[in-house]
Parts: structure tokens; sequence; C-alpha cells
DNA sequence: TTAAGATAATCAAACGTTTGTTTGATTATC
DNA sequence: GATAATCAAACAAACGTTTGATTATCTTAA
């Protein structure tokens, strides 16, 4: 489906506020008046607030597919370099992305309201995410530099959910931390750095070569 | 404040119902019907659909404090054994209690539409776990059973931010580990099971002295 | 123990808003 | 002159909440 400008617009506005909100809690005369239009416009363009919504989904999950591919063409690095990009690249993206993600975040909460569209799209892009990590960690395996076992998806879903959990618990991450006075770009350079000092950290543990792993292979 | 039989069961299906569908997208008329209780009544016992929720937070609230007083009184065990057993009763606690822990998500995603008591309530039990599981580590320090530098609130989220991930995404995780075809109750427990070994792992790995960690000291 | 009186619980019905959506006329663009 | 875009207004349905009457439960004094 291609969208003008106007229909693109609509979709960022609702995409800001049912992050924000959450689908239900927004109105389509909130949207209207944030992207100032009249009521029925949504109506006229969409068809309907849940299509509305798929509509979201479907913009923006070309659009991180499309990354996902060009991230895959990234060769001529060691393994562990891609996957020190990939980390990188995954933690850029969804702080770039946060009201997308959290609309993600929302849905993925109540997969029986959701319509198949979306339940699809999700798990589409999962998947494919979740390939791309594998053939990063399977190359190095082949080359030797990695351990023989990696649990690839649980090493993927931790890196995700802890993303989740900062960017859901900010406030608290600032408390701990101590820097409640800083700017908010502070803040999230502070949580983005974090994070990819500790992914690197335990990817690194988690994948490089145990003692014992040459005696047994 | 004290609940009576009837209030705790119109929190109980409420939680229930908030859980699967979100707080917005939760009609009183909903609630009162899955009850067996009149619309009035939700007004009558609560004043409100919000004092509802709060009431909510409040009682489990409760519960999940006592139970962190209790967990923290398991000495005579060594630190690692002690961590386990923190982990192991996290993960325990949080799929027990599916349904509050998924209104937890859903409210943590809207911070500013909050009301101030469930944020109170949710920052406080955050900061009691983590100077929980901060008591234990640097217990293990003294002994130098553990690394000097372990950050224990990026391993708490990661720990949290896993689960919640996990949880949220079921179907993906089954359709990831080919199991759609078990029971709900085998799921859980493939689920439980493999979270419970990749975190003992992480762990372990994560606070185990690194082979400098005595020179540098 | 019982009758009377007070308090609590329950109910159907109605309240005024807000909801998503449609209509039909008007304006802009091609 | 046809198609697309925009608008104010209206629509019925659903929303949270209140009302006022009715029933159940408890309290208290004879």
């Amino acid at each position: 489906m291609e969208y003008n400008q106007k229909q693109l617009q609509i979709i960022s506005v609702a995409e800001r506020l049912f992050a924000a909100k959450g689908f239900s809690a927004t109105s389509i005369r909130d949207i209207s008046q944030e992207a100032d239009i009249n009521v029925s416009m949504v109506s006229y363009y969409f068809g309907s607030k849940d299509k509305l919504i798929e509509a979201l989904f479907e913009v923006r999950a070309r659009e991180f597919g499309a990354r996902l591919d060009e991230l895959l063409r990234d060769l001529g690095l060691s393994p562990m370099q891609r996957v020190n990009l990939m980390v990188d690249g995954m933690i850029n993206r969804i702080f770039e992305k946060q009201c997308f993600h959290n609309v993600v975040l929302r849905e993925q909460l109540s997969p029986d309201r959701r319509t198949p569209i979306i339940s699809e799209l999700l798990t589409e892009l999962k998947l494919k995410n979740l390939r791309a990590m594998e053939s990063i960690i399977h190359e190095g395996q082949k080359l030797g530099i990695f351990r023989s076992e990696v649990d690839v998806p649980m090493l993927s879903t931790t890196l995700y959910g802890t993303v989740n959990q900062l960017l859901s618990t900010k406030s608290y991450y600032c408390t701990v931390y101590g820097i409640q006075d800083l700017s908010e770009e502070e803040q999230e350079a502070h949580m983005i750095a974090k994070l990819k000092s500790h992914f690197k950290k335990i990817f690194q543990e988690m994948i490089k070569p145990e003692l014992n792993d040459s005696i047994t292979s």
C-alpha cells in the first residue's frame, strides 16, 4: 500500500499518541487535533481507527525490514566485530524509533485483541532479525572463534528485553544511577552507552569458547 | 486500606481483564459482567475506575513486598546459592502472577498518564528488589567469591527485561523452539526451565572472578 | 428472643459525555 | 467539469458515574 504525505503525517501523529497513551486511550479527535485535520479525515484516508494502526505497522515494518537487510551486507569484518556492530545497530535503532517501539510493546501485550496483520508483521520481523543474528554466530562457530553451544534466541530475547525494560523504566534508571538532573539527551546517551558496554560484555562472556570446549569437540 | 471479600473479587477480575485488554479498553461493564455484579458496585466500593486500579496496585504491591522480605531471610547459604535462589524465586513469582505483571508492564509504558500512587508503589518495589540483590552480591564480593566490578542494576534490568520479553512474545517463543503443539502448561514449563538455566549461566559468567581480578586488586 | 431501627449491599434506570463513524455540502485541484 | 480533499454537523453506541428505590444484614433495647 502506498501512502501520500498527508497520510504519513497522520500516521506519525497517531504513532506518537499511541506510544504515549495507548491505542484505546487515544481518540480520533486527539489525533485530528494534533495533526490539525478534520475528524473525518482519518476515516476518509484509512477507513477506520483499526486500519490506521495497521497502516502504521505496515509502514514501519517495511522500514525496519529494509534496514535489517542493510545490516546483513556488512561483510569483510570479523564475527566478533559483526556481533558488536549488530548489537550497537539494534540499540541505536530502538532509541531512534522509540515511539513505534513503544507501540509494538503495547500491542504485544494483547495478542488476542490484535489484528492478524499486525501479528504476522511482527513475527516476520522478529524471525528475520533472529536469522540475521544466527548467521553471524554460526559464522564465528565455523571459524572456531565462538563456543559451539550458543542459545541465540535466548540471547536475542535478552538483548531486546533489556532495552525494552530500560526504556519503559527510564525514570527508575535515572534514580538508580543518580542522573535525574541531567538533560533528557544526556540521560539517553547514558543509557545507550551503558547498554552497549553491558551487552558487549554479556555477548563476549556467553559466546567466547569455554575452557572445556576444545576437549568435548 | 482494607478490602473485603467482594472487593478483592472485583480487583481480581479487573486484574485479569486489564492484563488481557488494557485499562482503557476494559469497561466497567466488562468487569461487572465477569464478576457477576451490578455496574454501580465498582463506584460504590472504589469510587471510580481509576481508584480501582490503584487499589489493585496497592494490594498486589503489599503481597510482593512481603514475599521479598521472606526471600531476604534465606541465610546460611553460599552467595552463589543465594543468587540462584533469588533468580529462581523471581522467575517463579512472575509466572505465578502473570496477570498483575502484565498490568504493571502496561502501566509502565504510560508514565505520564499514571497516578502518582502507582508510580511510587512501583518504584519502591523495584528499589527494594534491587537492594536485596545488591546485598547478596556484596556479600559474595566481601568473601572474594565474586568479581569486584558487578553492575547490579543492569543485571537486574536484564533479568526482568528478559522475562518480560519472553512472556509478552510467548507464541513467537513457541514457534522458535518448535513447541506450539505442547499444552499451555508444558509450554510454560519449557519457558521457565529455559529462563532459569539461561540466567544461571549469565549470572555465573558475569559475577565470577575475572582472570585479572586478583592482579588489579 | 424478638421487634425496630440503622447501616450496608444491590439493583434497574437514567445521566451527561465521549466514542468511532457517516453524511452532505463546500472548496481545491486536476 | 470531474475527481479529490475538507469541513461542520449529526449519528448511534458505549462510556463512567449517579440516582433513588429495594433488599439484606447487623445492632440494640425491651
